[in-house]
DNA sequence: AATTTGACCAACCGCCTTGCT
DNA sequence: AAGCAAGGCGGTTGGTCAAAT
């Protein structure tokens, strides 16, 4: 980015979009493509902050998303994921094509925690809760999400590779699993961002998107065993089929 | 009919990493 | 090396709508 480019901030609207907003930002991004979104207000002709826009692109004007409910399949997919990585909403969005982060992120907390704990089974953890006598409560999960099942039976979506490999590993050692999962991060920078800052072609750069699912991430090896730093395992499945790393900052420890 | 509850969604906020100067 | 801004991410809040009471 250059400074020297940063022009003078502009007054930003709040609140819900309206229809003239989304086409001005339809608009530029067919015209220009994405990035260097603190120029696009200016450029765009719209009283908005550079990250507001860019949310509102990649949580709605993307003309990849999916906007009908999430399936079964999905829907055990994410629980199955989440009880591998965590909270990592960025990850297992990108294992699921056309599905936002922040959608599966709401998702998750408006409907399937509150089916877990239904379920007797802490959503967080993903073990049984106890009640007050100590014992478990509930039933547990599915036979094919429990841990150690096989999340592609029952017609579930299968786990990339990257992650498949740790769900047999003891899901109390994964119950935080944010910590383990390390992104790796290269010189290409930020997925989703120009890379060249200029020429972007936007209908290619978005192929490339993590909600497209083709977004590439990899688990590093020494996020679960020791120190070791130089294996990595790129997911090459069917829902991320092409390489592009899931960049950007590192899952945050609690 | 009015109120409450739950599900879902959009948007904002704060923090972090990255890249540039 | 330090400072700054952009971009990215997860957490949280607030609004809307439909179903239930």
């Amino acid at each position: 980015m250059s400074k020297a480019s940063r022009g003078p901030r502009q007054a930003v609207r709040r609140g819900p979009w309206s229809t003239e907003e989304d086409a001005k930002l339809m608009n530029h991004v067919a015209k220009h493509g994405v990035g260097r979104w603190g120029d696009i207000p200016r450029l765009a002709g719209i009283e908005r902050g550079g990250k507001s826009c860019r949310l509102r692109w990649l949580n709605y004007l993307r003309p990849d998303l999916k906007r009908a409910a999430l399936s079964q399949e999905e829907e055990d997919l994410i629980i199955r994921l989440h009880s591998i990585i965590g909270n990592s909403w960025s990850l297992i969005a990108a294992c699921l094509p056309g599905r936002t982060d922040n959608g599966v992120k709401n998702f998750w907390n408006a409907s399937i925690k509150h089916k877990l704990r239904r379920r007797g089974i802490d959503p967080d953890t993903h073990e049984p809760v106890a009640d007050d006598n100590g014992s478990r409560n509930g039933d547990v999960l599915p036979s094919h999400l429990a841990a150690g099942g096989d999340p592609c039976s029952h017609g579930a979506l299968p786990l990339p590779d990257s992650i498949s490999r740790y769900a047999d590993t003891d899901p109390l050692q994964l119950q935080h699993g944010v910590a383990l999962v390390q992104p790796v991060v290269s010189s290409s920078s930020t997925v989703g961002s120009n890379p060249s800052s200029s020429g972007c072609d936007a209908g290619e750069q978005w192929n490339n998107r993590a909600d497209s699912g083709s977004r590439l991430f990899e688990l590093t090896e020494s996020s679960i065993t020791t120190t070791t730093t130089t294996t990595t395992e790129s997911a090459t499945t069917n829902h991320l089929p092409s390489p592009v790393q899931a960049v950007g900052a590192a899952p945050r420890v609690p």
